[in-house]
DNA sequence: TTACAATTATACTCAGTAGGTATTATGTCG
DNA sequence: CGACATAATACCTACTGAGTATAATTGTAA
């Protein structure tokens, strides 16, 4: 498969006519034939209905015309982000985060970013904690957010909060009948939901060694993928599942309690290169400070520790 | 530019060595460096830093590598999804939505069909109201979730619900003294911001509307595209500006006030085409009205009127 | 500093393929 | 059914991507 492919298809689907495609596309119209024909092929899926004026999409065609629209923007748009890179010689700031902390500050914290440097160009990348440190060495991301304390020594991390954990309770079930705190020793003999399966370890890790450090045993653990996953489980009464505080807005048909315990938290990490030189790193450091001082809602008392990041005071 | 170039700068990017790139991707040496400068030549920017080795690459290069990396995985689902449908011989259920949904009933809503229709294929499409209309007559989606009235005859609207207009005001200035809901008359005089500029009619149209509807004229209308960057101008303290409800959790440093009045709602519509006969239009009406039943967050009494979708009595 | 090993760039050739032209086949509509 | 519009096929040409041989450059170790 080919770019030149893609445009063309489009071609033909938005005219839906293979003659004023080839005029648009600047080609004739027996080669553009023959390019639908191999890109048809290769997939070996009918894209068009032929024997009908004009011509019609497959329901394939009508999912591959969509998704190739969007790949030949994100290409326009990664051409016109590295030239404006390249050719105004600017940096790149690239920002590494597992997707939770996308209910917290990360959202505001790129937006404020962009907004004060804007001769850097930011790029944010999905991805687990473990995956920031490599990621990090290889100068893949410049900084992580991140959930798990790492022992690498050419990376630094600073807690940044503690953010309590919370239980997810199928309704209508003992435990869902009271919203107090629950002690930890309540999870024993549970059924356990715990995401994400990986890479190991994971924030899963994390809730399985807080139970085993207070000799809780749940009486079951199933490992799913993703969150969202593992709250369906929840609603379904498959069994309870430990989440950042944070995640509850996540889903709203399954009932909430904080776990109680000083050690029932999951940190947010900021990682970043040991010795990184970057004016950079100081400038997110000093964006978060500013955020912390406003108390927006994610660092609410309820669902976090009173613990602030180190460079914060 | 050419799929296969990104696969090739991938590779040199990732073994950062042009050799041991050329024998991952079974080709001489020669041909790749070649490759890679035609690459380079067209974006008009270095990627590589050559007389260095290993070989590095540059601030472009990093930036470019990430994004290839990203398009050549969405290529890959392209190819595969677009296998899966036509393979199977199964149907497409595309959706379009207003980004504003996404804080309501939306991903739940996709959670739940994707669950109950495991053989077909949903796609997800961002787009403005006025565009979903075109969008479901050519058949590009099936169904539309905005938030504007039409009167095109091919096409259904089902309001689901009304939900009330909040104001946002800078803090610190006399209105965000009090938090009780504002009278429309109140704004009379404000200076107002209001998005998206653009497409015409859209979301400002309906605002604007409203205010003249009620002879209120604010003192200046600053238009702007995206409803973070007018909530930013209220942080700043540039103006009022008027959003849904659900709104309110994009930003908290800024005040929220109700909007006063029977017709100070924007409603959530759902689009279909007339005489749309896949079953799949009544599957989402169905699951949509189950999820109205739970009484989720986003339908609160407090920012929605009790209205209820027509067909969920 | 020099020489050698490793690695990338250049020169040249060949083959595959994209595109063009001419023509045939197929569908649509009066 | 016939005429027109439109897509597919056949065939040719030219370009471009890939291979081989070789030169140039970089890093390193004596």
């Amino acid at each position: 498969m080919d770019l030149r492919q893609l445009r063309y298809f489009v071609g033909v689907a938005r005219e839906r006519n293979f003659t004023r495609a080839a005029q648009q596309l600047n080609i004739a119209q027996p080669p553009l034939s023959r390019q639908i024909q191999a890109l048809e092929d290769e997939l070996g899926v009918a894209l068009l209905i032929r024997n009908s004026r004009p011509v019609r999409l497959t329901e394939a065609g009508r999912l591959f015309y969509e998704q190739a629209l969007q790949v030949l923007g994100r290409v326009d748009q990664m051409r016109a982000a590295t030239r404006r890179v390249g050719l105004n010689q600017n940096s790149v700031l690239s920002i590494g985060f597992v997707a939770s902390t996308l209910y917290g500050g990360l959202p505001s914290l790129v937006r404020k970013l962009r907004h004060r440097t804007p001769d850097i160009e930011i790029q944010v990348l999905e991805m687990m904690s473990v995956q920031q440190i490599p990621a990090l060495k290889e100068g893949r991301i410049d900084i992580g957010f991140g959930r798990l304390h790492h022992s690498d020594s050419g990376v630094v991390e600073i807690v940044l909060r503690e953010e309590r954990l919370t239980v997810a309770i199928p309704r209508d079930t003992p435990l869902a009948q009271d919203s107090a705190p629950l002690p930890i020793g309540a999870l024993t003999g549970q059924k356990l939901i715990v995401y994400p399966k990986e890479p190991r370890p994971g924030y899963a890790d994390q809730v399985l060694n807080l139970l085993h450090g207070h000799d809780v045993r749940p009486a079951e653990v199933q490992e799913v993928r993703e969150i969202q996953t593992a709250l369906g489980l929840v609603a379904a009464e498959t069994g309870l599942c430990v989440i950042p505080s944070s995640a509850r807005q996540m889903r709203s048909d399954v009932h909430y309690r904080l776990l109680e315990g000083e050690r029932a938290t999951s940190p947010v990490i900021l990682y970043h290169r040991v010795g990184d030189t970057s004016p950079y790193i100081d400038l997110v450091k000093e964006v978060i400070k500013e955020m912390y001082a406003e108390n927006p809602p994610w660092l609410s008392a309820e669902h976090n520790l009173p613990t602030r990041p180190s460079f914060a005071e």
